[in-house]
DNA sequence: TCAATTCCGTTGAAAATTCAACATACTTTA
DNA sequence: TAAAGTATGTTGAATTTTCAACGGAATTGA
């Protein structure tokens, strides 16, 4: 556990809480560490919303397949931020997503149940912990607003643009690098990863943008 | 201000707020009451996001419009439910949708900060709000999954039957009315009016569904 | 290093959506 | 009550997406 608290402090659940609180704290929280390669299912679609999960290293993303094996991109999720964190705190009874590890990862795993409710010893950390997750709640409501901004688009290029658009406001920079490859950007943008590269083709011919790979340039 | 806190006390925001605390917690918020007439603007896209706001009567909708006009329908917003919330929570400097009256309301908005730092006089009523927005904010998450479980579909009949299918479970029956009309159910799908009215009949023929008006019967 | 696998761009045909226009029924309001 | 305005369904053409298939480039791993 030793080795994480650098990550731990900086994640948006524990802000604002004292370095030497924090390892007393974990152990009240029945935190624990899992490990999972690459590919592997953190956590399922169905499984019981009981945890808050945090990634320490590598990236995990959150995507949901549906009944006809089409697979949709919910988010990227990368070190120190929360998973799961949302069902559990509306107490749904399973988790209607999956998270899967794009990179080995080091995941944290809490009880959610530990977090809201206050234990005998430590009642002025919870209270701060629970503003902590309402923050990491309302910055996800935002992730999600700008998701559906972006899918909400009707074509396959507007939903593109849109995206690269948002990414360059986000690195302050119209050359800029993204965290997907072509089938899981398609899967984000929710389009046909084939259309999708016929697309950016298209952009690249009419001079408005450039790519190599995931880094992308608008021009 | 008195008339409505029979519907205050079962706002989520207000819940576990005894009866008599409410009336001087209210004025310590800085709550006022506003009317809006149908079809009027309650919040505009652009404006400072300082408000929690409440509905109280009436109903209203969440929407974006983008730059070529299309609009979009993020969200039916019913008496004691809540908006902006996620904006004023994490702290953005402007509210990215606009908020409108779909019927005569009466809106209470009351300031973001109010809620969120304690001031001399009622701490402890500060946390449990804490508390609550917590909840609503996982709750509108969880609201969010779902329309982006259903426009995340490819056809716009998957689309509307994924959406029916999610009534049916909400209304426990496979007849139930929708809160939209025509229009307003394409801007939730994300979807074309006419192509949508279409679809309708063609379920209508083939005995998957039938309809008058916002009543809809599974078959 | 070599083989196997994955990733990516291209293509053409089929399917679906959008768009504009129009007719009818319904609602509102003067 | 009549007129104006709104909501809904229908249609066909144009646009766009999806789907399946393929080949070459790049990556992985044995």
């Amino acid at each position: 556990m030793k080795k994480y608290l650098e990550i731990l402090l900086q994640c948006p659940l524990f802000s604002e809480i004292a370095p030497e609180n924090l390892t007393v704290m974990l152990t009240c929280l029945g935190a624990r560490i899992e490990h999972f390669d690459k590919k592997y299912t953190i956590l399922a679609e169905g499984n019981p919303a009981k945890y808050i999960g945090i990634v320490l290293t590598g990236s995990a993303q959150m995507i949901r397949v549906d009944y006809y094996g089409n697979r949709s991109l919910l988010a990227e999720i990368e070190p120190t931020q929360l998973f799961g964190e949302a069902f559990a705190c509306a107490e749904v009874s399973s988790v209607p997503v999956t998270i899967v590890a794009t990179e080995p990862c080091d995941v944290m795993l809490v009880e959610c149940d530990h977090v809201l409710h206050t234990c005998t010893n430590h009642c002025t950390f919870h209270q701060q912990l629970i503003f902590n997750l309402m923050k990491a709640l309302a910055a996800q409501n935002l992730q999600f607003h700008q998701k559906l901004e972006i899918t909400s688009k009707r074509t396959t290029r507007e939903k593109l643009m849109t995206y690269l658009d948002r990414q360059a406001q986000k690195h302050k920079s119209a050359e800029f690098e993204i965290p997907f490859d072509r089938q899981e950007l398609a899967d984000y943008l929710e389009v046909d990863r084939s259309g999708l590269s016929a697309e950016i083709s298209k952009l690249r011919r009419e001079g408005i943008l450039d790519c190599e790979k995931n880094r992308f340039i608008l021009l």
